[in-house]
DNA sequence: CGGCTTAGGTGACAATATCACTGAAGGGGG
DNA sequence: CCCCCTTCAGTGATATTGTCACCTAAGCCG
């Protein structure tokens, strides 16, 4: 029998009644994935909810066009949840979701999904507030990209992206997938950036000199 | 007893086992809005899950720079679904729901909510479905935000929004709001589209004068 | 009729996107 | 080691879109 430690992670789910704990892990199994792999996307269709132990999943869209935006990351202690919503529209569809980093997670099937939706309140509701977040999450992403600047855009991204560390390995050209605009656009900012003293480049390297000023540019709504 | 008639009307209810559905019609109320109501919004918290019977309801965003976006529109069979989503979320939320015509609907509370998502599996694929729709919704408007040409994407608003007549009471501010972007830009396209023999303009309207060109820009990618 | 509010027009300028290049950095094979 | 090749980054020119400031016109209402 397996542990039921990994529930305790999820902020949600440690209010389980213990009946609902075993089905739980009775019913799912722990699976590994390496970094880069697409988890879900056109042509990859899962039928397993995700929940991530450990690891970092960014789901971001193609359009027709062929260019790039993220959407949103799923770190640990999350789940997954509109990859389920979108397997149900059968719809034209073109986000994708890529691990980052090793990723570890729970995986449900699809069958115990619905029956766990239909046994228990609580998992219920800890579904409908992961849906509830990732919303949130699209909202604040139009809202960005249709009346942001992008230099604080671009300053904002920086800062989550480098975390606690200050040297962030990444291209112009992945910054530009993350904002949703163009490679050069990127460059000219960085370069502002740089000549401003914020940050220093070197060829898939950027380090962050002045995490004050990025913040300050950040915050200016 | 209510009729159960106008669960006929909703695509994914009428599989329901009958006894959900008396559940249903038992626990919900059949409530009339005014056009320009707001029913859920910022400091206008809903309790009730709206079935639409007719009318429709537009949902917008407003951001902090007090400039608007719609985001999409709930027709006559739809249900609001991401509302219960976000009245989960804790955070600062912006979104708004307004009627746009007269509105006829289905008020089903939380807590009959909660008891139809635990007792039919149905009822849960209906839920589900609903809101996958609303996310691919989304998912296109962060793509038309991100990559679109403005004159494409006014071209296929104007054509939808007309729907089949052809003349449209709307203000230049209003398809600002719809696009997310600014008054003097929908002024300016607008002019263009008149130069072109497109449409035709007064204050306040605007009429159609020839859909095939408009639906071949709309269409170019 | 006259004043008020809202709709719409327009020029100047700023920000961002696109296009068409350029050179530079690094990796891998000979 | 060096050459080749791919990817990364820089840049000028131009197009599109957004912002700002200000104006005129239309309709309403007293």
């Amino acid at each position: 029998m397996a542990d039921t430690a990994w529930i305790e992670r999820f902020h949600g789910l440690n209010s389980l009644p213990d009946t609902v704990k075993a089905q739980l892990v009775a019913e799912s199994a722990v699976i590994k994935v390496p970094s880069g792999t697409a988890v879900f996307g056109p042509g990859a269709v899962p039928d397993n909810l995700l929940f991530l132990l450990n690891g970092r999943v960014r789901v971001q869209q193609t359009s027709e066009s062929g260019r790039d935006i993220v959407l949103y990351r799923v770190e640990a202690g999350e789940s997954c949840v509109l990859t389920t919503a979108c397997l149900l529209a059968h719809e034209p569809y073109s986000a994708e979701g890529v691990t980052e980093t090793e990723v570890t997670a729970v995986a449900i099937p699809r069958g115990a999904f619905d029956r766990l939706m239909a046994s228990s309140k609580e998992f219920r509701e800890f579904v409908l507030t992961a849906y509830a977040r990732r919303i949130t999450d699209l909202f604040r992403v139009i809202d960005d990209v249709a009346f942001g600047r992008i230099d604080v855009r671009l300053a904002g991204r920086l800062l989550s992206l480098a975390a606690d560390k200050d040297e962030l390995a990444t291209t112009h050209s992945q910054l530009a997938t993350e904002l949703g605009t163009a490679r050069e656009v990127i460059s000219r900012v960085l370069h502002d950036f740089q000549k401003r003293g914020f940050v220093a480049q070197s060829r898939g390297k950027i380090t962050l000199l002045d995490r004050a000023n990025l913040s300050r540019l950040a915050e200016s709504a």
